[in-house]
DNA sequence: CGCCAACTTGATGGCTGTCAAGTCAGGTGG
DNA sequence: CCACCTGACTTGACAGCCATCAAGTTGGCG
């Protein structure tokens, strides 16, 4: 039995699915006005996680997949010696929980990295409005398929990159993430430590601490803990492309 | 333009998933007898890959996913200068093409290690029957959270594992599977290459190959080219548990 | 029989991990 | 308000695992 804050209807806060301003980034994306009303009867139960508190815990039972409203999150796994494998960073608007579905379990843990808010929902319910409301159904589809398409893109980090191409490619989609939810893709807070972005990358966390030094020699971005400048995306794009043979 | 065999109805070997020997393990797993029948409708036509060839490439458009029949199957995606990420071994049974949904386009490809025969899945058509059909809408979605729950699995693999870790896990899943299906757990023959296990551990095949012959000095497997035989289940098991710290 | 791709094995080197010391920033309590 | 403490981070020195390069072997196929 873990302490976790209790799941909270919040009538008085409630923000409508067809209100809120991230329908276009999270389930809701491309429903006519009609359905989104249907949504809004599905998702009415909000919860809080604060900083450092588990949405869910690999063994939990799954009923709810989650919407990010506010805030961050890491996946993970544990191993049994106590080694960490981050699977994922996720913010407003992506959704958490999807690896629970096949065995009814979830079989990663999810983590706030700053206090968050989350749209719980109840994925029985889903399933059923998804078999009424086929646009519901197609994107649903579409959100667990960008989640494959993900987990490929670390493969190949994770496969065929070196240290600093791991780096460059990570900060890039940080940045692309954040231009897409308005905010500025140069410069930006970073919510995970350098743990915790080795873990995601595959690299000790003196690595990534070296690289990012590099980078900032080079001119590439300003660092200064974890507050990041991206000075020069044309040159972190080229450490991409640019592979010695 | 690229070759690739005609997509070609077979009314004569028609074998319909209620009558399959796969179903167990495929998209008609706990359907009722009528609602088999209905799934019949959907899936009718097969395809043949010859070895070498490709299902759909990186880039095509997505129209149908695809249950593998008979056969043997590697899915990949490229980089720039040529270098190769796989992102996954697939075998009778298992379902291909589900990267495609998300935007349209296949964003890998999808290549036949051996002869093979894919049922062709259309999927806006499976979309409709998963809206009727409560069963198949919720065992496609755990098809898809087991794909996304694999590539966690693999994610851990490539992040925190060394070589011979990874092909001790990489030798074991094979066991698992092919125990599955009703072939030997202890020994079989691997379809792809040590380039291509190496691409997908992320080591080089020299590696793959001097991690082989160790296991083989120290009696824990024999193999000669593709024919592996476990000698001892639990060492390998061992060498994933037993990190020296 | 000869060719070629796949594979094995050895020698060497480099990237990144490991270990260690020191700095920095934020929070707490006196 | 400041000293202290702790976790996060940076940087250096060294080592080890795996990549690279190279040579040779095996097996399949024309």
């Amino acid at each position: 039995m873990h302490a976790q804050a209790a799941p909270l209807t919040l009538p008085s806060l409630r923000e409508a699915c067809s209100q809120c301003n991230l329908r276009e980034l999270c389930l809701p994306m491309g429903l006519s006005p009609a359905e989104l009303d249907q949504l809004d009867q599905l998702v009415h139960v909000r919860r809080r996680v604060l900083r450092g508190q588990h949405l869910y815990r690999c063994g939990d039972a799954f009923e709810s997949i989650y919407a990010i409203k506010t805030g961050f999150f890491k996946t993970d796994v544990l191993l049994e010696d106590g080694r960490e494998q981050v699977t994922g960073f996720q913010m407003a608007g992506e959704i958490l929980g999807l690896d629970g579905i096949s065995t009814e379990k979830h079989t990663c843990n999810a983590i706030a990295l700053e206090d968050s808010e989350v749209c719980v929902i109840p994925f029985a319910e889903l399933e059923d409005y998804s078999r009424e409301i086929g646009a519901l159904q197609h994107h649903f589809h579409k959100v667990m398929s960008r989640e494959i398409v993900r987990d490929h893109g670390v493969m190949m980090l994770l496969g065929i990159m070196r240290a600093e191409e791991r780096l460059a490619a990570f900060l890039l989609n940080l940045s692309q993430r954040f231009l897409a939810r308005g905010y500025s893709p140069t410069e930006f807070n970073l919510r995970m430590t350098r743990n915790e972005i080795g873990s995601y990358l595959g690299l000790k966390l003196e690595t990534v601490s070296r690289a990012f030094s590099r980078f900032q020699d080079e001119g590439l971005i300003k660092v200064h803990q974890k507050h990041i400048q991206i000075l020069d995306v044309d040159g972190l794009k080229k450490l991409l492309s640019d592979r010695r043979t």
